[in-house]
RNA sequence: GCGCCCGUAGCUCAGUAGGAUAGAGCAACGGACUUCUAAUCCGUAGGUCGCAGGUUCGAAUCCUGCCGGGCGCGCCA
């Protein structure tokens, strides 16, 4: 990288010419404008302070140590103190042969390679498709992910399961409103939408040729063993199923309870959303290396454990009959609930235990992702992890904003009330994969997204995803054309590099030394926006560079020199593609 | 009422973790296809960075107060 070479030469100096000043905060920052070379260091500002000598002094002095090295053709100082840097071509010649070297682990780095950290995302309940909120979630959270990868670190990518609640209650008795013909009252706090419906029917193929129900049978204390033929029937393994029922070779019940079948239909409908959830994301490039379940925490003493955790921190005590968490002594607004007066436990405390899990696996750091409406909980979880013996920076959590989905210029209206949103599989069907993560991680995290899906899914000049693919799908058609005329495109010859000396072609040079840069800097303030408004920039300059430059059929060593160049830039548009989880097509 | 987020060109947004004259795209206007993809490029025009203070060599960026918009404030999740 040349802005590291630049950056070792000026400290180097600065060290020669200060031995005793701190050099932490100096900055060598790739230059404004043209008429401020190539970089711009501060070291002037810094030293100022410290060395209470004004920062043109300084700034003149430091010029005169580095003059005499020939990475630099032009030093100089500029306004209040700033030095200006101008790099010999030569220097971003060899780095042109590095970015070739080093190919698609170019950008990637090795800064963060001794830290485990894991990110949890999207965490939908288990009642229904993925919104475009969740969407949303998925691709800012993976694409985090992926620039961490990037960065060296050991991510996990975790989605927790809310099995455990009332939610999946509500979905369970509005599916058992539809499953009695719709006929009555609705549930007060039930799901609607066409697909609680659809569940519905999907539940009576399904569970009620293996599960008569009658008004004396199998009672819900012994449905255990049935659960487990529950996961095998939503796979549509209905053999493993009977077999997982009968259990031990016993005959299936001749019939279940009511209570046992709606047992049974919970767990079925959480493996059937769970699915169609887990499809969704993997239809979106989206994996997650595990699923927590919160009836896991339930079903070992974990919840019960955290208790007795908080509890020993003195952090729990009891008021109207209910259990209250401390939270107020780590900055939060009111103590919190976690468990109720019917000894029921909170969602909350599962939550405190399911990060104590978290605490125990040994992470260096977690990250969670959470949607607009859950950024009240901030500070009661950052209460809980002190409270658990974590610093209050172990956990960091991210807020995602909400979407606003445009169609000829209009909202989208939408109701969760009624049941009517655009999920994740509307989504991908009208827009796809690329588009859809590009536009998703376009925009800062937080701030509210305007989604225009007409401009997602047009095949023309404004979209930016298609802007970028079709640089990438450029150079490729280049290449082809280089072949068809007998040129090996993947050729690479040095000493023709010298050849590339026009401004354009120092440009993009200059731009791809900053793409290393861009990545770290993306990762390390959780702002992964930077990536595409980077290779927008990128695909911006290379477009420019290809009306200006023909590339084959020039002299051998200058059409060599510059089918390198668009293979270095052809590169980074594809790393860079890559960490959005957007695909880099060869032709369009 | 309290808390969090957001206010930058007509619109959608950047502004590289305090730096030099605040930048793109769209929309508007004017140009460029005997040429490797015109799905592109070049140019013109467009601003009191919501308002008012403060911090310092320097503020769109940090702090305080106000104004405007969004969201949240359950023994739901």
């Amino acid at each position: 990288m040349v802005r590291r070479r630049v950056e070792e030469a000026v400290r180097e100096a600065l060290g020669r010419r200060w031995p005793e000043a701190d050099l932490a905060e100096v900055r060598v920052e790739a230059a404004r404008g043209e008429e401020h070379g190539d970089f711009a260091v501060n070291a002037a500002f810094v030293l100022a302070k410290q060395l209470r000598v004004p920062p043109r002094t300084i700034a003149g002095e430091l010029a005169g140590e580095l003059e005499g090295n020939p990475l630099f053709t032009r030093v100089e100082t500029a306004g209040p103190g700033f030095l200006n840097l101008t790099l010999t071509p030569s220097a971003y010649h060899e780095l042109l042969a590095q970015i070739l070297a080093e190919d698609a682990s170019y950008g990637r780095s090795c800064a963060e390679s001794r830290s485990r950290l894991q990110i949890e995302f999207v965490s939908a309940n288990p009642t229904g498709p993925l919104n475009v909120v969740s969407a949303r979630a998925a691709a800012v959270g993976d694409t985090l992910a992926r620039l961490f990868e990037a960065t060296g670190a050991r991510v996990e990518r975790e989605f927790y399961v809310n099995d455990h609640g009332s939610q999946v209650d509500h979905l369970v008795d509005s599916v058992l409103w539809h499953r009695k013909g719709g006929k009555g009252t609705f549930p007060e706090e039930g799901y609607r939408g066409a697909y609680v419906e659809t569940l519905a029917r999907e539940s009576e193929r399904a569970l009620d040729p293996l599960f008569p129900i009658g008004a004396s049978g199998l009672d819900p204390e012994n449905a255990g063993a049935l659960l487990a033929a529950v996961g095998a029937i939503e796979r549509g393994e209905i053999e493993e199923a009977r077999k997982a029922a009968a259990g031990e070779g016993k005959p299936l019940p001749a019939c279940v309870m009511p209570e046992t079948f709606r047992v049974l239909l919970r767990a079925w409908l959480v493996e059937r959303v769970l699915r169609g959830q887990r499809e969704g994301l993997a239809a979106f490039s989206v994996r997650f290396d595990r699923w927590y379940r919160e009836s896991e925490l339930h079903a070992s003493d974990a919840v019960d454990g955290t208790l007795d955790i908080l509890l020993r921190a003195g952090d729990l005590y009891e008021k109207e009959g209910a259990r209250w968490f401390r939270s107020s002594r780590y900055g939060d607004d009111e103590d919190r609930v976690v468990v109720r007066s019917t000894g029921q436990p909170t969602y909350f405390l599962a939550d405190i235990a399911y990060h104590a899990d978290k605490a125990a696996r040994g992470y260096d750091h977690v990250i969670d992702i959470l949607g607009p409406d859950h950024h009240g909980h901030v500070p009661r979880m950052q209460a809980a992890v002190q409270s658990l013996g974590k610093e209050k920076e172990w956990l960091e959590i991210l807020i995602v904003q909400q979407v606003n989905l445009l169609r000829g210029g209009e909202t989208v209206k939408m109701s969760k009330r009624a049941g009517e949103f655009v999920t994740l599989e509307d989504l991908l069907e009208e827009v796809g994969t690329d588009a859809a993560r590009f536009f998703f991680v376009m925009l800062r995290p937080n701030s509210h997204l305007n989604f225009d899906l007409d401009l997602a899914k047009s095949r023309s000049l404004d979209n930016p995803v298609y802007y970028v693919q079709y640089a990438h799908a450029r150079i490729s058609s280049v290449f082809a054309h280089a072949r068809a005329a007998g040129v090996d495109p993947e050729r690479i010859d040095r000493a023709g590099f010298e050849t590339l000396a026009h401004e354009t072609e120092i440009d993009l040079l200059r731009l791809l030394d900053a793409y290393p840069d861009t990545v770290a800097g993306a990762a390390a303030t959780r702002e992964p926006h930077r990536i595409p408004a980077y290779l927008r920039d990128l695909a911006s300059r290379f477009h420019a560079y290809y009306h200006r430059a023909k590339i084959v059929g020039e002299r051998e060593e200058v059409t060599g020199a510059r089918l390198a160049l668009a293979r270095a830039v052809r590169i980074v548009i594809r790393n860079g593609l890559d960490l959005l989880g957007v695909s880099a097509p060869e032709s369009m």
